[in-house]
DNA sequence: CCTCAGATGGACT
DNA sequence: GTCCATCTGAGGC
């Protein structure tokens, strides 16, 4: 599997987030790849898009790697319980991200079981199935993914993500991004990608 | 299938 | 003190 370069990341965050579907996110943890594949993604854009955390460039302590180069993971704790695996996307000095929204287990779904609930695959009723890996906490918390791997270089091999071996037209859904209603004007923006 | 309340903590003002 | 790029379990249909 060939990982995704520098130069992927570097373009268009419109262009990366749609892209990004169908592409493999590959975990590493104790010598073991979790693998999945993306279905679902939201582009953030500071310079027009109030939702993005650095909107009107506001560089913090939280979102500065998204003002770094890209190719970077940008990982933050929403709601006090769960985390959000971001992107980095465009030039440095342009903060821009794509939210990996939900992912389909490819290999290794043992494990991600047992960080997701504690349980083996076949123990989980068909609700926690479903809802194995279809939002952006729920698919941190199958690959171990927190603020430890904030400002993550995704060409490392602890977090990266892969081409796959063979080229698919996936038919892209597009809708408005979810839970961003303070927004104004940028929550009626179709940057929600989805398969 | 649906809606709703509650959990929970860090970033920011 | 307020606001979240969310998820779960309980209850209703």
């Amino acid at each position: 599997m060939e990982k995704l370069t520098k130069s992927f990341y570097e373009r268009d965050t419109l262009t990366v987030a749609q892209d990004l579907l169908g592409k493999l996110l590959v975990r590493e943890i104790d010598g073991e790849k979790l693998i999945c594949q993306i279905t679902e993604v939201e582009a953030y854009i500071a310079d027009i898009d109030k939702a993005c955390h650095a909107y009107g460039g506001k560089k913090t302590e939280r979102t500065k790697v998204m003002f770094g180069p890209a190719g970077y993971a940008y990982v933050y704790l929403i709601y006090g319980m769960y985390h959000c695996l971001n992107v980095v996307t465009e030039a440095e000095g342009t903060p821009c991200a794509v939210l990996i929204r939900g992912v389909k287990p490819i290999k290794n779904i043992e494990k991600m079981s047992v960080l997701r609930y504690g349980k083996k695959y076949n123990e989980l009723n068909a609700y926690q199935r479903k809802n194995f890996s279809n939002g952006p906490g729920k698919l941190c918390k199958a690959l171990q993914i927190t603020k430890k791997e904030n400002k993550m270089d995704l060409l490392s091999d602890a977090l990266y993500i892969c081409k796959e071996n063979e080229i698919i037209n996936y038919d892209i859904k597009k809708g408005k991004r979810i839970n961003i209603d303070y927004a104004e004007e940028a929550k009626d923006f179709l940057w929600r990608f989805y398969l």
